[in-house]
DNA sequence: CGCTCATTTGATTGTTATCAAAAGAAGTGG
DNA sequence: CCACTTCTTTTGATAACAATCAAATGAGCG
């Protein structure tokens, strides 16, 4: 069972799994010649990254990160979850935490890579601008699951794309896939509080739609559970028009008697 | 009292705006240079935008236009709220809908002007990728308004910002700016259901915190309602590290018994 | 006026948060 | 190996919050 803390798969591999699952291959020789490999840095879980390290941006390789924006009273929204063979840009106003044990590599040579003339450097640039977008729909995607999902849906539909995005990369096996996040962790990332996402998890495992053991995640029925949430992938190229948009008002007015 | 479906501020000058709010200013006259103006189109309120046109890319000039997402049962959810001055462009699995009567001009010229060779059209590539950051950040502000947020502050988090963003661009008046959406809209927007946007609303102007009055909304007392809401600006520069951030747990696990 | 749509109100239900505490896991040091 | 600590998961009880249903009122328009 692949290990999310702890597999073999080098920088520039994840990178061209990546890659070429959002439909923009690069050449792997191209991305082995960055050389990521060597330059490694670990974090312990809940360490801050980036702001301390003096680098700007680093290649998550092993373990997983949380883009994370703190209210008072000590409320925490993770904006969004970061998978091995994603990069980590530090947006203003957020914080990047390692929610387990972490490994990267640092970034600097594939921006270097970026910036290139050279033509085979083209198909980076690509692939860059295709992960760019990939990654707003992921942030869309979190949204639609905050502002109009109820619970079930919340933790199916981000478990779904968790299975995913965890399986561009190679690091699925079937339907299982390592999670080792604390409860509390998920509760984050999901809007709830911990209490009812334990609830909601037995909720959904009780349905049988969700296996939990040791830090691993089945999905027992993906159709079901994908049917359930709404879930469509954000790898999928064409345009989806299943539902019915409703229309919008003839004449708007935001008028308030008084 | 400005009105946003029509004011007689031309594209270029919106976006001259806009570049200058964000600290990426651009010279006028080469914004004026694009000829953005003369290629106008008209929208009425709850038309859907760009999939129906050929054009790829429009820059709004007047109304407001929403990237929005459906579900079954009728569920709606407005990812972004677009205002003047904002580029249109449409997502993967999402549609742009008409708010209110809506004008825009084709951002062809624009993206001609971008990838001109041109030394002026650097600061416009500048102001460009400011520009996308800055969405970007609007976007992360969605995900915790509707993560972590109660109804009150959803609200008022959402117009503070609505109120900074359209004052960038010069469409407001001291503390009053237009807003003529239904409550339908803004509870779509906002994560809400349409009663309980609408007691919110009450609510809020009971407290003294904001007045509407026919499509105008007015911030009653801004820093109140920013302290209330947890509101800080997305274009102030300098990290803020107001708040602590809690730390992630040391042993990971979702164990879950049996 | 009569139509339609938007806003508002009341009543009720359903969902989710909160509080408190028990039970389970995992690591530490004796 | 056990006692001890700490963190996590789980459970129960309760309260706060938000959705839903139904209906009345208000505003705008032909």
């Amino acid at each position: 069972m692949i290990n999310i803390l702890h597999h073999g798969v080098s920088a520039a591999e994840l990178l061209g799994r990546k890659f070429a699952a959002s439909r923009t291959p690069v050449d792997p020789s191209c991305l082995q010649a960055l050389g990521l490999d060597p330059l490694r840095s670990a974090f312990e879980p809940g360490a801050g990254m980036l702001s301390a390290q003096g680098r700007a941006m680093q290649l998550l390789t092993d373990g997983l990160v949380g883009e994370v924006r703190c209210l008072n009273r000590g409320r925490r929204q993770i904006l969004s979850l970061r998978v091995p063979g994603d990069l980590l840009v530090l947006g203003e106003g957020e914080t990047l935490v390692a929610l387990t044990h972490v490994r990267t590599s640092d970034a600097a040579p594939l921006l270097a890579g970026l910036s290139d003339a050279c033509p085979t450097s083209q198909a980076l640039r690509r692939a860059w601008v295709a992960a760019g977008r990939i990654e707003q729909a992921l942030l869309r995607n979190q949204v639609v699951r905050l502002g109009r999902m109820s619970a079930c849906e919340r933790l199916g539909h981000a478990l779904l794309e968790i299975h995913e995005r965890l399986g561009q990369v190679g690091l699925v096996t079937g339907m299982t896939f390592h999670l080792p996040l604390t409860q509390e962790t998920l509760s984050d990332l999901a809007g709830l509080s911990v209490v009812h996402l334990n609830r909601t998890l037995q909720g959904l495992r009780r349905e049988g739609l969700l296996g939990l053991r040791r830090g691993y995640v089945t999905l027992m029925d993906r159709i079901r559970l994908a049917e359930m949430a709404c879930y469509s992938s954000p790898y999928a190229a064409p345009l989806r028009q299943s539902e019915r948009p409703r229309e919008a008002p003839r004449a708007p007015g935001l008028a308030m008697a008084s």
